[in-house]
DNA sequence: AAGATTTCCATAAAGCTTGTATATAAATGA
DNA sequence: TCATTTATATACAAGCTTTATGGAAATCTT
């Protein structure tokens, strides 16, 4: 408790950003790309439960994904009713472009601060990524 | 140029701050109506420019926010074009409401921040209010 | 002041995304 | 083997957004 000014600070960030990030892709399907960028093949309703959506919709997802050449589905051997879907080289091109542009969106809007003002936050830097951190272990952790 | 850590920071807490905004409505109605809450009534074209999406679509979210209570259209006396979408106290309550989902869900991550970590954050807060400032001002500014 | 142009909003039709309900196939357990 | 559970797919409906277009009011031009 008593965080309320930082916490406020950080959302109001956060939900501004939002609305600049491109719109050529929903950000379920973007962030499941990110997901699979990061931690590698998943099953379909592994994806469904990280970013929040039900399965069929995980499964119409994956499937324009697939159609569109960003991601891959690749059967099991040992379970024939799972489908690992796979991150493709166009895939992973594009999560690394997208967040590029989201990056430098952000670096410009850096470029404004004052000095002061910049080497607070890259004190800050450790705090900011374990809270990253921390959100992703939310989101992941209470599965399977 | 060269704050890509920290713009990369703090790209992958915002977007991993969306994935966990409540989905009882649209971002883009909740974008809206924050906006409404923030600088006053305003005409659909406006409101359409700064959320980023067409007139028609900002037609139809303020037409279904309008039969949720959210806002009210007023008349104009002196151009009898222009609705202004005005926030009722229902829709002020929801931005409230929202927000402070928002807000609590980063303080419980500070929470279990480290002293130093959280110290580190407070003293970047100027910082990041302005970035937040910086945000606005970029998709308010150019309309008009 | 009339007519043309521009501005502001509304409507219509279509596409994409997501949800609920349900079906199918494969694995597991009795 | 048969029942149950698990993993995914399909069908259908609802919501959001876009493009194209229309109508009303204001502004500009002459």
């Amino acid at each position: 408790m008593g965080h309320h000014d930082i916490g406020a600070a950080l959302y109001g960030l956060a939900t501004r950003a939002t609305r600049r990030l491109p719109r050529d892709m929903s950000l379920t399907s973007a962030a499941t790309l990110a997901t699979l960028d990061r931690t590698g093949p998943r099953r379909i309703t592994d994806l469904a439960a990280v970013e929040g959506v039900t399965q069929p919709a995980m499964t119409t997802l994956v499937r324009v994904m697939e159609e569109s050449g960003l991601v891959e589905r690749r059967g099991n051997a040992s379970d024939r009713r799972i489908t690992l879907v796979c991150l493709t080289e166009a895939g992973a091109a594009y999560v690394r472009a997208r967040r590029q542009a989201g990056v430098d969106a952000f670096e410009r809007l850096i470029g404004r601060l004052s000095t002061d003002e910049i080497d607070a936050l890259r004190a800050a830097l450790p705090a900011l990524d374990h809270l990253a951190e921390l959100e992703s272990q939310d989101r992941e952790g209470p599965k399977q």
